[in-house]
Order: structure tokens, then sequence, then C-alpha cells
DNA sequence: AGGGTAACAGACTTATTGGTCTGTAACCAA
DNA sequence: TTGGTTACAGACCAATAAGTCTGTTACCCT
């Protein structure tokens, strides 16, 4: 069922994998242990569905949709990172970054989550890649711009920012985070009159 | 007992606070449940001691004072950052940042100990801030530069690293990380001929 | 020596966990 | 109508959790 894994999902982002039950996901929906059993062999096979169709899914609209057909890779990546950043802010609860707490959660503990949740930082990594590469020929970025490197590293920064937020002042950090990214922009920038 | 608390942090790193029992680190010990409640009163006051001994402790021995006394700040913050990269690195089996790892396993769980693991947050970041103001006034770094924002930068894209480099490829990780932060320091650098 | 206390040992209690198993209501084809 | 399958309900089980409580050492002070 849709609702289960929906739920699941929330919950499992709310109290951790570990911290969640299925009693507390069940009794959330009023459903039975019978019904979650007959959809789902175990609670790790639970998740791993979940980590597949509804993680995935939530990250890809989220960060890589919306790069997807804009021509200045940099401004366009600045604006949906920021754009992110401001959906968390406004969320009463943020949790931090979903992909990023679960990564931390299951590392050391569970490889096969660990691979499926790395799967999806991948996916993003590469559509940074893409993106930036294209902005190259396009002649948008500077051509000595190691495009790997900066995918690197605006997912990380990006994971951090994202795990620091849930204190107070994230309207600060957020502002703080983005005037640096685009500070660091500026120096990569092909004059488009070049 | 100071072993004790060594074991419980080295355990709760590994394996989370809540998936962690008081057993598993007795165990380890050898040690019976009478011995734990003698000396502390509840799991979470003893994670809580942990936090502002062994922990914080932690985090400045590798993050805070390899920057004092030194000269030149941003060259400082990179050759300290990339010594606890490398360190992370070298570690067979390596958990992430210890820091970053209990702020999103508490957040929206336990106020009271993420209180505690933000204030550490706020130390490193405090430390960090004062020694770029110093680095601006010593000359060495562009008078235009936020400090504040630069360290809430760092400090975020150290988190996320950290985070990442779980996976595999942690040496190419770092390469690239440092890489795009040396590249982003060159634009604040005031030359010394200035 | 002996009384007292600090520093434990370990059996026990209560609550919660993931998972199993039997039962049953609804529905659909023949 | 009936037989069977789908989609659940919920009692039950074994394992594990944090925390309690009653001992029992070892040592110090007088």
């Amino acid at each position: 069922m849709n609702s289960i894994q929906t739920t699941g999902l929330e919950l499992f982002y709310q109290n951790g994998y570990y911290n969640t039950s299925i009693d507390d996901i069940l009794k959330k929906l009023s459903l039975s242990k019978g019904a979650f059993y007959y959809h789902f062999q175990s609670k790790e096979e639970f998740f791993i569905t979940i980590a597949q169709t509804n993680l995935f899914r939530k990250v890809y609209h989220q960060l890589i949709a919306p790069l997807e057909g804009k021509e200045d890779p940099l401004n366009t990546i600045l604006n949906c990172l920021e754009n992110d950043l401001k959906r968390a802010e406004e969320n009463f609860l943020d949790y931090g970054f979903v992909l990023g707490n679960f990564i931390s959660e299951f590392n050391g503990k569970n490889p096969e989550i660990m691979s499926y949740l790395l799967d999806i930082v991948t996916v993003w990594k590469v559509n940074l890649v893409t993106l930036l590469q294209k902005g190259k020929t396009d002649g948008y970025i500077s051509r000595h711009v190691d495009s790997e490197g900066l995918a690197t590293y605006l997912v990380s920064s990006y994971m951090g920012i994202r795990t620091l937020m849930v204190e107070g002042n994230s309207k600060q950090l957020r502002y703080q985070y983005i005037q640096q990214l685009r500070q660091y922009f500026k120096t990569m920038d092909q004059p488009t009159s070049v």
C-alpha cells in the first residue's frame, strides 16, 4: 500500500529508522500487523522499497528536476539549492537532509541499505556534473573548472548546511551559505563577451 | 569511571546512541549493571557527560587546537581540515563526523542533548571567526570577506564531506574537497605586498 | 579486630521490539 | 449458493531494552 510507504518515510525521517517501530507506523494509519506483513517481508525490505521509490523521488523532485532544461548552470544550481533551503526553513519542524540523515544512520550498520542510499547521491552528483560540463561547452563556465570536484563540493556543503540548519537561526545560515556560494561561483563565470 | 566514558563514546559513535545498549558497553568492559548505575543516573545523563567532556575534547583537539598560534589563517585552516580528513581516511572503518552524526541522530528527539551538541559547533565556529578576523587585521585576508559567513560555510561543508566520505573513494573526495577550498581561498587572499 | 562505606555483581522487572500465526470479512468467478 | 483467494485483524512469542534491587566484596578509619 502506498500510504504505508508515505507514512513510513515520514516517520523514518522524523525519528530515524531504528527509532521508529512498525507499530508506530501502523498506529498512525490504524492498521494492523497483518496488513504490514502481508505487503512487506520485513522492516528492512520495507525500507529498501521506500528508499528506491519514495526517497529517490523526493530527492529527484527537489534537487535534480529543477535543474533540467535551464540555460545558466551556476545560477540554476544556486536557485535550486536556495529554494530547497527555504522550503526546509518554512517547515516548522525540520529534521535535516533526509538522505544525509539516513546515510549517517546506516553507516557501518547496514551495507546493503547504504549502497542504495549512496546510489541516490551518485545520481544527484552525476546530474550536477553533466550540467556543469554542458555549461562549459555552452560558454557559461570557465573551462579550467573541475566539474567533478565542484559537484562533490556542492553536494557535501549542502548536506552539511542542512544538518546545521536544524538549530534556531536557519534563516541566517541559509543567507550566509548562499552568499558564500555566490561569491565562489563568481570566480568561475565565463564572461559571455569572451 | 573514565574507561566507561571512553568506551561509551566509541560505541555510540560506531552504532549510534539509540542503537547502543548499556549492556553492549558493559559487555566490552566486562562490567555489570551495578557498576554503571552506581556512577551514572541514566543513559541520557551518561551521554550528556560524555558529550561535555570526551566529545568536546575530541573536537577541540582535532579541529580547534591546531589553529592556535598560527600566522596565516587560511592555510592553517586548510591544513587542519586536510589533516583531519586524512586521519578519517586512514581509519579502516570511518563512521563519519562524530558531532554531525549525533546532531542528525538527536534532532527532533532530544532537545536537551541537541543543545549541548550545538554548543560544541558554536565553540568551533566562534574560534574560526576569531581566527579569520585576526587574519583580516593582520593583513592576511581581504577586508571584504564575511568572517561569519565563511565560518558557517566551512563548518557545513566539512560536516557534509565527512558524511560523504563513508563510501569507498574517500581519497578522491578529500582531494576534490581540499582543492575546491584552496581555489575558493585564493579569492580572499590579501597580497602581502599591498 | 571490627564497623562502615565505596564500588561493584547480577538476578529481576517492566516495556517494547520485529516477526509469526490463526482467524475472518469482503469479494469474485463458476 | 459456494468455494477460494485477497486483504487484512490482532493475539501471541522470543528477544532485548533501560532501570531496580538485593547482595557481596574490598578497603579505610578508629
